[in-house]
RNA sequence: GGUGGGGUUCCCGAGUGGCCAAAGGGGGCAGACUGUAAAUCUGCUGCGCAACGCUUCGGAGGUUCGAAUCCUCCCCCCACCA
C-alpha cells in the first residue's frame, strides 16, 4: 500500500464517535498485519436501509479505499433473534421468510456506497446455526448475569418491570461470535452497537484469537430530530428512496440537525458545520443551507443532475406554489359514474399506478424498484375514513379549488390536477375502469 | 411452586354493568400562520355498502335485556418468597 500508516489513522479516524482501546493499538496492529479484516454486520429487520446505515457503511468505505478488507455480515440467523439495542422493548418476532426477503436486498442497498467488487459477504447464519447446544452454552459461559444487565436498555428495561426475554441476552455473544467465526481485526457500528461490538472483543481471546478493535460512528438523528433513525420509527430517508421523497424529506427536518446531517450524511467537516451555524445565528435563512443539503443528500444517492432538478421543482411547487412541478402521475382505476363524475371519497381510495417510481435511469432502475417492494398499485389515502376527515378539512383541491363535501361528485378528467394536503400534487393521466 | 400486583384503542394511561368506539396526554394527519423548520391556535385520529351498522379493551366460554367492567377456565408480564 502506498498510504502511510500515520495517513491510515488519520482517515480511520475521521469522524469516528469512539475508538477501542486506542490509536496506538490501532496504529501496531496496522503495522503487524499490513491488511485488516474490517467487519460490519447489518440485520435484515426491514427492507430499506436509510442513510443512517450509510454512515457506517461510507466508513467501511474508507477502510477499503485503504486497502483493507471489508467484511460484510448479513444478520440473517441474529434478526430471528432481535437486537435488544436500543429497544425499550422486546423486538417483534420476524419470520425466516420475511428475513430472506429483507436480506436480498441489502448487498444491492449496500452496494450504493461500497465496492461490491471488493467486499467479502457472509450470512452469519453460515455458522450460527450450526452452533450446538453445547457450543451455545460455552458461549454463555463467558458473561454475567450482572455484567449484561449493567446494560443502559436492560437496565432501564428492569427497572422499568418491562420484560426481558433471555435471547435478549444472547444476541450479544451472538454477534460476539461473529467475529470470532470472521476473524475480525474491527469491528464497525453505531454508537448504541457499542456493548455489543465489545462483547466480540470479550469473546474473542477465548478462542483464541487477537481481540478486534471497535470503532462507533455517531448516530444520524431522525427526521424527527429526536430520535435516532430507524425504520421502525418511521423517522427515516431509505437508500431507496425517489429523489423526491429524499429531497422532500430532508426539508422537512427541523433547524437544529441541519449541522448532524451535513456532517454524518455528506461528509462536512466540523469546522465546515461550525461556519454554517454561524451564519444561521447571524440571520441567514436556514431554509437555504437546507436546500444545499437536500440537495447535497440527493445527489449522493441519486446523481448530482436529478438533485439539482429536485431542487428546481422544489423551489417552484412551495416558495412558487407551482404544484405541478412535484405531481406525480397517476393513472387511476376506478368505476365511473356516469361519465367522468366520481365522488370524491371513490377518488381518493380508488387505486392508482404511479408512474415515476424510480431510483436509478432506465429500465433495470425500475428492476430494482420493484425488487426493492415498491407496490405497484396504491390509493392516495388508506381509508375511506381518512378520506372524509381530508375533504371535510379542506385539504383536497381539484385544479386548485378545494372540495370540502365528502358527498360531492367532481368532473374528473385527463391533465387534471388533484392535490391532497400541502405536500401531495398528482397529475391525472388516464383514468381506466 | 407460593403470595401479591397487572394485561385497555399506535404509545402512555383513565375507566369497574348501560350516558364507552371508550377520559386525558403523547404521537400522527389536516387547516391557519410559515421556510414541507420550530413555536402557536383549530380540527380530526377503529372500520364502513353511513345505519344509533360492524369489529375492538390478553384468550376462550358463561351470567345479563345489556359487559372493557361480573363469574369460570386458560395464557402472559412484574415484584417478593422458595
Amino acid at each position: 500500500m502506498g498510504i502511510s500508516v500515520d495517513q491510515q489513522v488519520k482517515r480511520i479516524l475521521d469522524g469516528v464517535d469512539e475508538f477501542l482501546p486506542t490509536e496506538g493499538d490501532l496504529r501496531a496492529r496496522i503495522e503487524a498485519k499490513g491488511t485488516l479484516r474490517v467487519k460490519l454486520g447489518l440485520d435484515p429487520t426491514h427492507t430499506d436501509l436509510t442513510i443512517g446505515h450509510a454512515v457506517v457503511l461510507q466508513k467501511l468505505r474508507d477502510f477499503q479505499d485503504l486497502g483493507h478488507t471489508a467484511v460484510l455480515i448479513i444478520g440473517d440467523f441474529t434478526a430471528l433473534v432481535g437486537d435488544p439495542s436500543g429497544r425499550s422493548k422486546t423486538r417483534p418476532q420476524l419470520t425466516e421468510a420475511d428475513i430472506a426477503e429483507f436480506a436480498e436486498t441489502f448487498a444491492d442497498q449496500a452496494g450504493h456506497i461500497l465496492d461490491m467488487g471488493k467486499v467479502e459477504i457472509r450470512y452469519n447464519s453460515e455458522w450460527l446455526a450450526k452452533l450446538s447446544m453445547r457450543e451455545t452454552i460455552e458461549l454463555t459461559q463467558k458473561i454475567t448475569v450482572a455484567r449484561m444487565l449493567e446494560r443502559q436498555d436492560f437496565y432501564t428495561r428492569y427497572k422499568g418491570e418491562i420484560p426481558i426475554y433471555v435471547h435478549e441476552f444472547l444476541y450479544a455473544l451472538l454477534q460476539g461470535y461473529d467475529s470470532v467465526a470472521v476473524e475480525a481485526d474491527i469491528e464497525l457500528g453505531g454508537t448504541e452497537q457499542k456493548f455489543n461490538l465489545l462483547m466480540g472483543r470479550h469473546v474473542m481471546p477465548d478462542y483464541g484469537l487477537e481481540p478486534q478493535m471497535v470503532l462507533t460512528m455517531p448516530l444520524l438523528v431522525g427526521t424527527d430530530g429526536v430520535e435516532k433513525m430507524s425504520k421502525s420509527l418511521g423517522n427515516y430517508i431509505a437508500l431507496t428512496e425517489t429523489p423526491r421523497d429524499m429531497f422532500g424529506k430532508v426539508m422537512s427536518i427541523p433547524d437544529n440537525i441541519i449541522g448532524n446531517y451535513f456532517q454524518l450524511a455528506v461528509g462536512r467537516t466540523a469546522d465546515e458545520v461550525k461556519a454554517m451555524e454561524r451564519a444561521m445565528e447571524q440571520g441567514q435563512n436556514p431554509m437555504d443551507f437546507k436546500l444545499d443539503l437536500a440537495e447535497a443528500i440527493t445527489a449522493r444517492f441519486h446523481s448530482p443532475e436529478i438533485a439539482k432538478a429536485e431542487r428546481d421543482n422544489f423551489k417552484a411547487a412551495f416558495s412558487g406554489r407551482d404544484k405541478e412541478a412535484i405531481a406525480e402521475d397517476i393513472h387511476i382505476r376506478i368505476a365511473l359514474k356516469g361519465k367522468e363524475h366520481v365522488q370524491v371519497l371513490d377518488l381518493l381510495t380508488a387505486e392508482f399506478e404511479p408512474a415515476g417510481l424510480m431510483f436509478g435511469e432506465g429500465e433495470k432502475a425500475f428492476e430494482r424498484s420493484n425488487l426493492l417492494g415498491f407496490k405497484t398499485f396504491n390509493k392516495l389515502v388508506s381509508t375511506r375514513n381518512e378520506a372524509r376527515r381530508l375533504i371535510s378539512q379542506g385539504a383536497v383541491r381539484l385544479n386548485g379549488k378545494a372540495i370540502r363535501d365528502v358527498n360531492s361528485s367532481v368532473a374528473v378528467r385527463e391533465g387534471d390536477l388533484l392535490e391532497v394536503g400541502k405536500k401531495k400534487a398528482y397529475r391525472i393521466v388516464t383514468i381506466a375502469s
